[in-house]
DNA sequence: TAAAATGTACGAACTGGTACGTATGTCAAG
DNA sequence: CTTGACATACGTACCAGTTCGTACATTTTA
């Protein structure tokens, strides 16, 4: 399989000198929901227009229909992608060896730099909220992936409550949302908030100081 | 003017079951606002129908472009209407005759119940900040709003310090934003997370441990 | 040779915006 | 208190550009 998508590719670069056309349906259909994914995060579902992700893309608006089906198909499958790109990520991080205090400041690191790392999908995830996670709710395979870091935080503040570090009983779906609140907002509002604050809220010493205080704040509350 | 009000209004009772037409600048304006409002927050700008607006309005869309001139002109309008409607409720907050720590739980208190009684208001600050706060920048009156906000808390902030209550010399927009966080993303993003975590982040219950969560979440840190 | 992949050109519906005509209110003069 | 004239407020019907989607033809690959 190898061996023959080598043989493939040497072959094309001769025929494309001459003529241009390659099937590469995956590299094709990757393209596509690579240029749709930066549409639609900067001009919503509605606003994104399909004529011109079909500009941008190296193949033509006739291949979006033909892979996708509809605009909605392609958005699904762009918000779809984004989700399957954290998945791999979050999944292998060695917490239990940690203490619980720096596996929780491991853990929130995580999410603040994913989160700045990643203002597409922060974005997209926003626009889902507008549409009432309508797209979200068809599909099977988003809901399944946060469940881990819910069961992470679980176990990190039970090893915390039963060592004595933490002496607050907290709920991880609550821990969960406070930190993501904290992480997302700064990104998600970036800018409104940028405009009335005058802030650039991309500063590394913004960054800094920003990460080190959401997980000062949650570490306090468990203390508290 | 008050006699002469109640005999016109009298006259278009009469004439109004005939042919129903009464000149009502004022209303006829506050009621584009208000649908548009509805329409614009749970579709986004250019999600939004003109059309859609104006079937759901008691006049036509000859008048939205009479009042707004366009599209983005209605939309801009709907935006500062929303700014407006809050400035009056943060103001009078009397807050100097408390002690800090309790000062700053009602000013928490406050804005968490404003986001939770407004989700419009949040939803269009989301929409904002997927065209950039590009509208936003355009209009003064908007940016000066927040301000108060800020001072506000600096001046909880250095009474607290000064009393020995607060240990922590902390920046107060970083402060506003942490509440801020907390308080938005409950109502932003209540769809994505309610589908993923199966939890109704609007149900009483929830409000209230959220309420007390963030505040103690938020005096914890000024007290580590 | 058949199936999969792709390009081109076009259509039909939607949608923001407007031209044109009518009604209402105000106010000064009779 | 009527009248008439002018500005404001309003309604209907329509247009022109955009935009999603597709019919048809062609090339590539197995």
């Amino acid at each position: 399989m190898k061996s023959k998508g080598a043989g493939r590719e040497r072959r094309s670069m001769a025929t494309k000198a001459e003529n241009g056309r390659k099937n590469d349906p995956q590299r094709t259909q990757e393209n596509i929901l690579e240029v749709a994914t930066e549409e639609f995060s900067t001009h919503g579902l509605a606003g994104g227009r399909v004529d011109a992700i079909a500009e941008r893309t190296r193949t033509s608006k006739r291949m979006i229909y033909y892979y996708f089906g509809s605009k909605e198909g392609l958005y699904l499958a762009v918000l779809e992608r984004s989700y399957r790109k954290i998945r791999t990520l979050e999944a292998d991080l060695q917490l239990s060896n940690l203490e619980p205090e720096e596996a929780l400041r491991v853990l929130i690191s995580t999410t603040f730099d994913h989160d700045e790392a990643h203002p597409d999908f922060v974005r997209l995830v926003s626009i889902e909220n507008i549409h009432h996670a309508a797209h979200m709710l068809r599909s099977e395979a988003i809901r399944d992936l946060n469940v881990s870091v819910i069961e992470t935080i679980a176990s990190i503040l039970e090893r915390g409550v039963s060592q004595r570090v933490f002496t607050r009983q907290a709920d991880p779906i609550d821990i969960h949302m406070m930190i993501s609140a904290f992480c997302f907002f700064r990104v998600s509002n970036r800018y409104t908030f940028g405009s009335i604050f005058r802030r650039d809220l991309s500063e590394p010493s913004t960054i800094e100081r920003h990460r080190t205080m959401i997980a000062d704040a949650v570490i306090g509350y468990l203390k508290g």
